[in-house]
DNA sequence: AGTGACTAGATTGTCGACATTATTGACGAT
DNA sequence: ATCGTCAATAATGTCGACAATCTAGTCACT
């Protein structure tokens, strides 16, 4: 029976109740409290949050302890047009180096795409979304971008939902992939680049109108 | 008299003990040694060498203790083009919010830059490039991008001079300055950003080529 | 000489204890 | 009632000690 636990895991364990939502936004993490909670001594606890502070999913305030980090809407935003622009440069180095395997794994992804949006499932596009892009990170062989893009992408966590729920949203998401696929078959490095973007600004005139529209009526009721 | 120092300062201590070059790449970093030598206790060193890790400085292996990062010329190369995508979409934003005071001080830096490039000034020169892409920063007024080009720039900063001593760059370089700054004064968003992208286009380019050149003569000695 | 087991030393990982610092709530003065 | 003071409590920051682990060197054996 184990009972000492590396302390890398109790960055990951909690890394990952963070990101699945088993702390809320702003919510307070003892240091104490948590050690029990993941089962892990304070000392592990207490490096796992200064790993996290750094990455920017908790924030650290010398003397007042750990919370988790509420990403505004407007940094939601901000994140979002860093990671078109990461995307864009991981879109267009993998058009020089897509395999023909790469290829049919972004072909069965667009195939169970359309699936999911017939079915109208919202959740199993969104997961098919993301295998789309992961493949082209692997293809893109660049180990600095994916990085930076994955760390993006667990802060942005939040929102995710809700720019995956707009009504047609889907049908457009999936047309915009097609075209991604098309530049990255035909290895065409700017078509690449352009489709990438292009895509995801979408997505985020998306998030900013799911923002505003949400800012709005939570003014109408209380108002 | 004050012998007790607060752990954070640790951290921005043996950060720029790092990127000043007072350790070397590779260099083993004992926790005793270095907590001696900044002048603070084992545990806030501890803190600072995983907030060094998650931050790329430095690289931590279990039990096996912290080491100088080694940035490899490959990796170099990949930072240069992150930092491209980044540095254009800074520029876009900058491009709609710069106010009459930057656009002065950027014409300001390149007044300066003149004369250094006739001066023959490179290390000069290297510093006003920092402040004028400091100033865009500044203006884009997005802390989330210029978060993590501030990561980067710290990574790459051993391969900074190898791009700024060739020879006529500084010249060239200054002209793509002059194209940016039109473009942000015009307050055009794409052309800020094309700007800004040829001209980290161009610097990784030269990059490339020094660390090819560097590479072939390397080669050529010892063979 | 080369290989492998083993030991001694050096270094990191973890814990418990305690000092330092914030926070909370009670209390009294205005 | 509001404000400020102050004590009580809770939580964090730091240290020293020790356990766990790695590394380098020795020595026996082939």
């Amino acid at each position: 029976m184990r009972v000492q636990v590396e302390s890398s895991d109790a960055y990951h364990r909690l890394r990952e109740a963070i990101v699945s939502g088993g702390f809320h936004p702003n919510e307070r993490l003892v240091e104490a409290a948590v050690a029990e909670r993941i089962q892990a001594g304070r000392t592990a606890v207490r490096a796992a949050l200064v790993r996290l502070d750094q990455e920017g999913l908790v924030t650290l305030e010398r003397n007042r302890g750990a919370r988790v980090r509420h990403i505004s809407d407007e940094e939601a935003l901000e994140i979002e047009e860093v990671r078109a622009a990461l995307e864009g440069l991981l879109a267009r180095r993998a058009a020089t180096r897509v395999n023909p395997d790469d290829l049919r794994q972004l072909l069965e992804v667009i195939g169970e795409m359309h699936e999911r949006v017939e079915a109208g499932d919202a959740a199993g596009y969104s997961e098919l979304n993301a295998r789309f892009h992961q493949v082209i990170w692997a293809a893109a062989d660049h180990p600095t971008a994916t990085r930076m893009v994955g760390s993006l992408k667990s802060q942005a966590i939040r929102f995710q939902f809700q720019t995956a729920q707009q009504p047609g949203r889907a049908q457009r998401s999936l047309r915009e992939h097609e075209v991604i696929f098309s530049a990255l078959k035909a290895r065409d490095e700017d078509a690449a680049e352009d489709a990438m973007r292009q895509h995801l600004a979408e997505v985020l005139g998306t998030l900013r109108w799911a923002i505003d529209s949400h800012r709005n009526s939570a003014r109408w009721l209380p108002g």
